[in-house]
DNA sequence: ATTTTATCGCAACATTGTTGCAAATGATAA
DNA sequence: TTATCATTTGCAACAATGTTGCGATAAAAT
């Protein structure tokens, strides 16, 4: 049975998470480590804890990939049905806790998972009149 | 004021959608043309034909772009609404055109294209007992 | 046929993600 | 506390994907 570790490395990650309010990107999360570790580990560590649903993936339209806290771990089946905003001015992303889509599907399809990104412009820059 | 030229490449492309029943991704579109032109001229027709609303980009969970052709260009207002498919055993990407979510949005975000993908198994590999 | 300019090919570069392996380190039991 | 051992790390090397600049080519319009 493998056993996951808490290293330095991934307890510096989990607080980049922390502090931030947005998702971040592989690039994101190493310029805020600046050199606690190898940018190899940073990619295994987020491997890992997409694992074990500490954090979840989003894929953005730009093809550009980014992660976020789960902050509902407690339930019991851990699904990540929520939306996210990704604002097209700033590049942020941030989870849409609220935001669950409703849906019909035909038949013969089992799906597992789902990703549901909107884009367009998020209140911050709407609001500066862009 | 650009105009948009039809090249030889550019028609190539497009034979290569009207062909195919699934997204495809640069490297797969590459394959298929063999050596019609060169890997660079393929993303920039990608660029103008996603420009232009003939194709349209979908970013899948593990982070690949693939592009599909459109097939409701007639309408007036042409935005990409409807849902993507998926599949993590044959990892094809299917256009869902009858599926719509449909979700309530937070005031002041202005949400000006989705992207919703679902993924798991597809009817094919459903039956295949995987 | 000539002109204009969008498009192309090539080369070089940048970014992002992956793999193998020896060394380091966290967790567990002695 | 120390010994043990599997997990994790760093490094180096590689692979895949996407971007840019520029001179040459070719499509479309006159």
């Amino acid at each position: 049975m493998k056993t996951t570790r808490n290293t330095t490395a991934k307890t510096a990650v989990l607080e980049v998470f922390e502090k931030s309010r947005t998702a971040l990107s592989h690039t994101e999360i190493q310029k805020q480590l600046n050199d606690v570790c190898d940018r190899v580990t940073i990619y295994r560590i987020l491997d890992r804890l997409v694992n074990d649903d500490i954090v979840h993936k989003i894929s953005n339209l730009d093809g550009t990939v980014k992660y976020a806290k789960c902050n509902h771990s407690n339930q019991r089946v851990h699904i990540h049905n929520h939306a996210h905003f990704s604002c097209e001015n700033c590049h942020e992303i941030t989870c849409l806790e609220n935001v669950k889509p409703s849906y019909i599907m035909p038949h013969n399809y089992k799906v597992k998972e789902i990703n549901f990104t909107l884009s367009g412009l998020c209140p911050n820059c709407l609001n500066s009149n862009i």
